[in-house]
DNA sequence: GCGCCAACAG
DNA sequence: CTGTTGGCGC
């Protein structure tokens, strides 16, 4: 079963990119972050015609949104509030085989790395401690196979930011956050299935900022997307080896592109 | 010689528009209305690669904004203030042939007919009043060749606009108006080429609002683009028969279309 | 309906 | 740099 994931940063203006991806990439199911409109104005139609008719939407005006869309049927579709918010950044269901899905859309953190200052930056870490206390009930509850994708907006190991020294007080690669990050994938028994396939010093980027002028050129990435299985989902997601896993940066070169691409892991199930 | 008038409804936006119809009509010079972006922005560059190198641009940021390009020098550009407005509301040039040529965006006078209330309707004309007053002059001191034309936001007559009867209370048909349009056109001498050409009662619109679904099909337009000549050009003007004068509806069809359809006169000089 | 801009967020 | 919204103007 292969798992995509897409950070799509307004789902309704590239509609013809998640189509095309789609076709290319034939995954079983896209979780989508940041689709950027109301439930009702989610493009379900053409995404049914290319044959993903199971679709689940949590969606706002303006910001956040996930979605997930499936060949095959959605069970028990759940969204969870973190932080209290009602913010769309959560949106879960169990697939055919019985794999529990999580999609996730962690808060970016604004631009200063301090809680007492900024907000938005103490919303993410309360988000992220929320996260992993809730991966130990979820590492419990459904004791059995479970997956959690998404935007986490965090690029936790050293290889996974463009430079570690100039990244090391910025949102997205602060120690705090690491740590945080790191407490989730330990609480929840977690596997980071990027890195077990692809160890340092390997670079691994899922996002490159608009603001370069030639991204590939310049290379200035973020692993900021990311897919996680529990343990009964471990030998079927890292026995296929590095090649049950891709980073599709091709994509980041289409017309008017998101600026983080989607990235795929094959379970062999 | 080949006039032509476009209200734009922003150029940078419809640059590919501009250069399409150039290419396809070629004219000699094309006023353009409604530029909606201020002179350093004006796409210059591709206006020049496709022949036409003189250009005089009076824009401002947002709104309103005129130009004249044209594939032969422009001499003594000018600029005027209308009801003492910097609005960039009217820029002439001269052209070879010694022809002045003036290009006016007349104040589209919002909803509400009633100067007393509507300080846009009031500004409207006030504006015609002062154009009526400065044709005059105009008349004398430019004793020879002269062209007016542009988004005159006036629909004269009544096979002007698609309902005469529905129209004549909605602003750019009201009688005040066309007194206003009529005492300039008189007092400047002025002809009206297109209904000389094209008597009533054939319609002519150059205009469809963009809510309309079909517009086509409901066929709801105004003619408010105008070509008017001095006295000296008259001949010129008319002696082509209708075969000299176009209203480019087909347009209205391109991708992302102006509200407005361009409009030709081919001079006879 | 469709331009523009400013404010906000990423 | 690239999205969103909301207000304004036509």
């Amino acid at each position: 079963m292969k798992i995509a994931t897409w950070n799509i940063n307004s789902v309704r203006l590239r509609i013809d990119s998640v189509l095309r991806f789609l076709k290319e990439e034939a995954p079983d199911v896209l979780c989508l972050q940041e689709i950027k409109c109301r439930d009702e104005q989610f493009p379900a139609r053409p995404l049914r015609s290319a044959g993903y008719e199971h679709i689940a939407v949590s969606g706002q005006a303006g910001y956040h949104g996930v979605a997930i869309i499936a060949r095959a049927p959605l069970k028990d579709v759940e969204t969870r509030k973190f932080c209290g918010k009602d913010d769309c950044r959560h949106i879960a269901a169990t697939l055919p085989g019985g794999v529990r899905l999580h999609n996730f859309y962690v808060p970016s953190g604004g631009d200063e790395p301090d809680p007492a200052v900024n907000d938005k930056f103490a919303h993410k870490l309360d988000f992220m401690k929320e996260l992993a206390e809730w991966s130990v009930g979820e590492a419990q509850t459904h004791s059995k196979k479970a997956v959690l994708v998404g935007d986490l907006n965090i690029a936790p190991r050293e290889h996974d930011v463009w430079s570690h020294r100039q990244l090391l007080n910025v949102v997205s690669h602060t120690p705090v956050e690491v740590e945080l990050m790191n407490a989730a994938l330990e609480k929840g028994k977690w596997t980071d299935v990027a890195r077990e396939l692809i160890p340092e010093p390997e670079k691994l980027y899922t996002w490159w900022s608009y603001r370069a002028r030639d991204w590939r050129a310049s290379n200035r990435g973020r692993r900021l997307d990311h897919i996680w299985t529990s343990p009964p989902l471990r030998k079927a997601a890292l026995s296929g080896g590095r090649a049950a896993f891709a980073i599709h940066d091709h994509c980041r070169d289409w017309e008017r592109p998101s600026d983080h691409v989607p990235v795929t892991l094959t379970l062999d199930l």
